[in-house]
DNA sequence: GTCTATACCAGGATAGAC
DNA sequence: GTCTATCCTGGTATAGAC
């Protein structure tokens, strides 16, 4: 297979699912159809179907790059420097988050789709299964330099709380989703107030 | 109009929901198609159309039974003696959620229908609000007589922790919802003991 | 590789007999 | 009021020409 075509078609596949991607925030994620699909990406049936299998593989690609750039994010959480306080890390996420889908509805759309989709449960489970992770981590480097507390100490509290911080961000993706009067500003600073330190 | 025939259309306008809350159950939200719903409700098409206007009536019928549940239990909770503590009042909620709901990947997949549903929209912005709002009496309730705290005082407390109470709660709900390792008793553990009191 | 046209299917809703 | 049979729409996927 010539390196040339190889190329081709991942950046076909790519422009595929970039238009998948704005189909799905204009309709929804599964109200989307194959013919919005088909006209946001200005290419004809055939063409798409040569790429994917179906309406299913595109919506599990959008889905895994949606939730790809949240894991760059939170992965990098822990590498900040200067280290941003427990009370920020919540908000710094979240504005990264908003930053790159718009709004949280996306998100909370895929949830629902993962319940009984195997494929994206599979996927969900394994981002929030990471994002826990990574707000463990950051909390136990935290504990160290700010508490001096020793390795192994600092890492037990993290684990001990980094659900805490995970409910706060799901959450705010649910009530910023759901809420007419949703104001992240409030919300944040009501919960980063509550939240340890 | 007779007051017989009235009941009697109630009754039936109820024995068809239940069924597709049934059906609801076995196939997801938005999966159960009216096909299912007739079958499990043992009637036939033409007769579950003279009591409901179409499927979503049917499906906003049943969304509304499903939270109607979920208020009675919330508006109970300030009045509770003797009063749970913080750390046990999430607990307590999330029992009886899935004691009445077995699980809680319904209300996912109610809150992902719920972004583009406009009237399901306003059923969640409803009991989401009337959450916070019952977590925000019972903790004002809480303070006055756990800390002696004057009654303005403890309301304004009171209003600002009822969002990480309610975080605490929707992220139970995700998390048990998605995670295939979720174990209720170690979420809440960790979760009440970082909660403010 | 890509297009147009179309086959095919699922599912919601209705018509008309009883 | 209720049932059966059927219509119709919308949506996915494919066939065949270019």
């Amino acid at each position: 297979m010539p390196r040339v075509s190889e190329e081709y078609r991942a950046a076909r596949r790519r422009e595929i699912a970039d238009a998948a991607l704005r189909a799905v925030r204009r309709k929804g994620f599964q109200a989307a159809s194959m013919a919005d699909i088909i006209a946001e990406s200005g290419m004809s049936a055939g063409a798409i179907y040569g790429y994917f299998a179906g309406k299913s593989e595109i919506v599990h690609e959008v889905a895994g790059g949606i939730v790809g750039g949240r894991l760059d994010d939170v992965e990098r959480l822990a590498a900040t420097d200067p280290m941003p306080p427990p009370s920020e890390v919540v908000r710094v996420l979240m504005q990264g988050m908003l930053e790159d889908l718009g709004e949280t509805g996306i998100l909370v759309q895929m949830w629902g789709e993962a319940v009984t989709d195997p494929a994206l449960r599979a996927l969900a489970t394994d981002v929030l299964g990471r994002l826990r992770g990574a707000y463990a981590q950051y909390l136990s480097l935290w504990h160290q330099r700010e508490h001096g507390l020793a390795p192994d100490e600092a890492l037990a509290l993290g684990v001990d709380q980094a659900p805490l911080f995970l409910a706060a961000s799901q959450a705010f993706v649910v009530q910023s989703a759901l809420l007419d009067d949703f104001d992240a500003e409030v919300y944040l600073a009501r919960v980063t107030r509550h939240l340890p330190r």
